[in-house]
DNA sequence: ATATTTATTTATCTATAACTAAATAAATTG
DNA sequence: CAATTTATTTAGTTATAGATAAATAAATAT
């Protein structure tokens, strides 16, 4: 709920907190991103973490507010790659090239889980958990507008004939992301990934103004 | 385990049934199909059935084994999309776009949950849950290897080019099914589901012998 | 009718889920 | 040092998970 007190400095006072809270939430991130938020049971994440429960809700509040925190870092990290794409490829068919390439690059990068949290987290889940389901959904609708507005803009610029359809594109490209995703956690590799990734890159109109 | 059991004659002795086994069925289907297996109890489960606990297993057996007899329900209702397509549809071509455009149709199909179980379920899950997910991705697998059998056939008869490669395109029409899945449990209406599919097959190599 | 078979009812069972109270430990502040 | 603050340890809590034993009910077979 509230910001400040993960992006605070570490206080003074008390009993100095005994693991790395970073390196935890990084632990954390990776059961996640393994077994789902259902998956993924507190036991589970203590014993990974090396703590006791206390110290886990201590620091992180609860389960689901640790998911959160998991998924921000994800973000920031291993995730970030739209974002990163959105501020460095000025052009609509760069900045489609860069995402589908940095996503077959990412979702099959050994050093971390298959495929992407946010693609195919929380589908589909219990009642119980509609409100974290909502906001993985909010998510993926997010990264949909980011690309319907950037090939919006492409096309105002005359990069896309007025022909093409931005919010049509921006749907598929995001199924094609999310497809890449489910492949990945079924054992694809980045060649595979990639290769997906250029057909449908293939079928960016050609530059005819 | 025995699949006698389920296909016998219902028995003549002892006392009958008091619920219809196959319309629970498929009020499970319904349940697992909506919040998937991890997201679905035991007790809402026979809370929808209108059973008791006893009934269920007596019925069904286990949990699991209840969700593997509401798959092959869903295999040979709403998801046999694939199965039809193979038999009545003798072009790759054709069989592409009878797929794709069925699956827009069936993942938006009002009259029963949005999405693909096979596509989207269990994609992470519990390590004590593995066996089953294993068992979809061999399913998602098995889609892959009919798409890319279908393909390898077409470019033996001509109609594709010796240049294509049918596993990689089995690959791509397979993300873009899984991708479909996702967007329909976000919401997305067989309108939008179709055009995504509709630009996924304008790739299809044009017939230059 | 009696025995046999199968299903349902009722009341659990054991294991695990997420989470926490209370006591203790380790730091800072005055 | 005493008071305060925060973290950890220990030992739980309550709720729910999946599953079942035992008694009862309802059918068929002989």
């Amino acid at each position: 709920m509230n910001a400040m007190k993960n992006t605070a400095p570490p206080s003074k006072r008390g009993r100095p907190r005994q693991f790395d809270r970073e390196q935890a939430l990084h632990k954390a991130l990776n059961l996640f991103w393994s077994h789902g938020y259902e998956g993924t049971s507190i036991a589970e994440l203590v014993e990974a973490l090396g703590i006791a429960p206390p110290s886990l809700y201590a620091a992180f509040g609860s389960k689901e507010q640790l998911f959160l925190e998991a998924l921000a870092l994800y973000l920031q990290g291993p995730g970030n790659f739209v974002a990163r794409a959105l501020t460095e490829e000025p052009s609509g068919q760069g900045f489609a090239r860069r995402v589908l390439l940095d996503a077959a690059r990412e979702f099959a990068n050994g050093s971390h889980p298959p495929g992407c949290m946010i693609a195919t987290g929380l589908v589909a889940s219990a009642s119980a958990h509609q409100q974290l389901a909502q906001e993985l959904a909010t998510l993926r609708a997010r990264t949909r507008e980011v690309l319907a507005l950037r090939f919006d803009q492409a096309q105002v610029l005359g990069e896309l004939p007025p022909s093409s359809q931005p919010v049509a594109m921006a749907r598929f490209y995001s199924a094609v992301i999310q497809g890449m995703a489910v492949q990945a956690r079924d054992g694809a590799n980045q060649a595979a990934l990639t290769e997906i990734a250029e057909q449908a890159l293939s079928l960016w109109p050609s530059t005819a103004a």
